[in-house]
DNA sequence: TAGTGGTCTAGACCACAGA
DNA sequence: CTGTGGTCTAGACCACTAG
């Protein structure tokens, strides 16, 4: 299987990954080590190490110095989740968006929110809710804390015109989130805001953002019902 | 805020993401080119690039060759989603694992499992359910059909004492695979099965998995209520 | 067509963890 | 200690694409 041509370091990755494909390399082994592999497919060391980085990060191999590599017992696959703004994800499916700030109010936040940001109890935040729209129907319903600490900016943003999700991922980058995935039953509340039946299932995603340390915002963002989030290995 | 001290990638990677977070390079701003940032931060080029490529992909900038480097107008940020066993799932949260084979059946698929997987109605598949137990109550159910053209061995494995999802992982490696999430009210026979009540909102995952251009295996998964997946950014 | 990122190389040194 | 992966470098050529 040697060759002398000119390769890339993806060859090196489809090569490594169809021997484990073929089992020619199985879940344990131990393959052989950078310098090796390297006189083998004919190219520098540097380029095997980017494939079996890349290899390494996907979760097929499990590099260890002195160890070497070995290919991964128990392959936990790493699935990519995009996290667009919401208006871009709907004009991604060709539908037209629209949005409508349904209440705002400055005040201190409830205890659960203080748990997820880890802020006290007296903090000063925005509370704000919303409706996303998706070719005039409702697509997802929006309630969201925002620390005034942390962005102060965002009291002068006009969160008629643009969402407060799009605010902040424009002008309040972060550092680290947390996502939570789940299923609730809509509330009598919820159903009516997303004109569906309360019980009716949904889908929920909670996210809870920082700067560094400094808890920036928490959102509880549910769907309309037959809202599938998508992902790719 | 040069230096002349030894510099590694990651440290070029947090200097221009704290550039981006400080606005001192905004959304949409042109960043100076890899050469120059190189002599900036005294490093070597392939380091400023390592650097770039990570933050690229990161979803903080948008590179193109010629036109430069940007800050990403509008950051999609990529979320990292670990699809492991369910069974080191379950043992990751300290719970004890336990696994029952309900039905097993060799048969031509459904319409929409051909849809998933891309195969004729006449194709040779084998229809599993079974359902996964953490601390002996119903974690998650599973009703998944598996090609056996692509994976014939799976025939002689003992579905009895490891579940598809596992013998799959280890023996069909994959190339490519979706994954949906959403949201169902559980059905009668759901219910029953996960001992819940019949409407009670349920997360759902279906994945379906390729390996290059063959279909190998399309699951629904379904998750006891109170289930909540994890991600983080 | 020229400018920018994408990649490759050969060699070097370092850092970590096995034996 | 020693072997392995992790990283850096300087230089080179290539590939894509904006102007």
């Amino acid at each position: 299987m040697n060759s002398l041509e000119q390769q890339s370091w993806q060859s090196v990755h489809d090569e490594v990954l169809r021997r484990i494909h073929t089992r020619e390399w199985k879940p344990g082994d131990l393959i052989p080590k950078e310098v090796e592999l390297a006189e083998q497919l004919g190219c520098a060391r540097a380029t095997v190490n980017r494939a079996l980085r890349e290899l390494a990060s996907e979760g097929f191999l499990d590099r260890r110095r002195k160890a070497g590599t070995r290919v991964a017992a128990h392959p936990v696959r790493r699935a990519k989740l995009d996290i667009p703004v919401i208006r871009l994800e709907i004009e991604g499916r060709g539908q037209k968006y629209a949005y409508g700030l349904l209440f705002s109010e400055r005040r201190t936040p409830p205890p659960e929110i203080c748990a997820n940001l880890g802020v006290t109890a007296e903090s000063d935040m925005l509370h704000i809710t919303s409706l996303h729209l998706a070719d005039g129907k409702p697509f997802m319903f929006e309630d969201r804390w925002v620390s005034i600490a942390a962005t102060p900016t965002i009291l002068d943003a006009d969160l008629e015109k643009i969402s407060a999700n799009e605010w902040l991922v424009l002008h309040a980058p972060y550092t680290r989130g947390d996502i939570y995935f789940s299923a609730v039953n809509a509330s009598a509340a919820e159903a009516k805001v997303l004109r569906t039946d309360p019980g009716t299932s949904l889908f929920l995603m909670e996210r809870t953002t920082w700067e560094n340390q400094t808890g920036i915002t928490s959102a509880r963002l549910l769907f309309a019902p037959g809202y599938r989030k998508h992902s790719a290995i």
